[in-house]
DNA sequence: GACTCAGGACCCCTTACGTCA
DNA sequence: GGTGACGTAAGGGGTCCTGAG
């Protein structure tokens, strides 16, 4: 795996394919094919497959092809005819193999992906250095490690928003049972006060009482749904 | 020291591609 | 084989921070 992307960049084929700025690239539907043909003719068949899709419409990639196209222009002259050679090999070849591969975005290997996983659970960002290191350890641009990282928190992050918001839920309806419960004991009490003689009523936190240990609701002889309440006049361990 | 500006890092949203049911 | 859902690499815009001038 000698080509790494940035031997790539010095192989001149990207020149004289008509990119000379990032605007041209600005929808990856239009361009990037042409840009991944010429790339694909400088790897073997296994860098094909490994390295050539890592070079698909990638905004470093484009500015770095940028620039060399506007800064050499004689060369990208005397690369003209090499080029056009290279262009007609690649449109003999777009139907078949070259074609479907050069399509495929990258896709990290299994191990690379472990790898990056790995550095992540020790942790979650990294500076330029580590950054840098790990994309030599992974044979990928620091680019592709950054935005694996990026994606990674915000993966990250939506999985606990998830969890936060499974949380809250579970909080809402339990609030919501409690208060049920509680609207469901008033409407008893409003109706206990109703029916009592209006001389033997008490204030209800004097005479109605909330068991601690059972939690119902003792008092005026009532025998009524949880929870209790509790007087100041009644011993609450009596109560049950 | 206060201010401005450029550059880098990061986040968020979005797009587009690959895979799978 | 076509299709929609989903996962994910990557682009682009915005914000914040920092160092230089």
């Amino acid at each position: 795996m000698g080509n790494t992307c940035d031997d790539i960049y010095g192989t001149g084929l990207t020149l004289g394919l008509g990119f000379s700025s990032t605007a041209n690239l600005k929808s990856r539907k239009q361009a990037p094919a042409a840009i991944r043909f010429d790339l694909s003719l400088s790897l073997t068949s296994d860098q094909k497959t490994e390295n050539k899709v890592n070079i698909s419409s990638n905004k470093d990639q484009l500015s770095a092809a940028s620039s060399y196209s506007n800064g050499s222009v004689k060369r990208e002259r005397d690369i003209g005819s090499e080029v056009t050679q290279v262009e007609r090999v690649i449109s003999s070849r777009v139907s078949d193999y070259d074609y479907d591969n050069a399509r495929k975005k990258l896709r990290l290997t299994k191990v690379q992906s472990a790898l990056l996983e790995e550095s992540f659970k020790q942790q979650s960002t990294l500076n330029p250095k580590q950054k840098q290191h790990l994309a030599r350890k992974l044979n990928v641009r620091p680019r592709q490690v950054e935005v694996w990282f990026q994606n990674r928190r915000a993966r990250t992050k939506l999985k606990q928003t998830e969890v936060d918001c499974e949380f809250l839920k579970r909080c809402c309806e339990t609030l919501t049972d409690e208060n049920r419960k509680l609207y469901k004991e008033l409407q008893e009490l409003k109706a206990l006060k109703i029916a009592q003689p209006l001389y033997m009523q008490l204030p209800a936190a004097a005479t109605l009482t909330v068991c601690p240990s059972c939690e119902r609701v003792t008092g005026a002889g009532q025998n009524s749904s949880k929870p209790h309440l509790y007087g100041p006049f009644t011993n609450p361990s009596a109560a049950c």
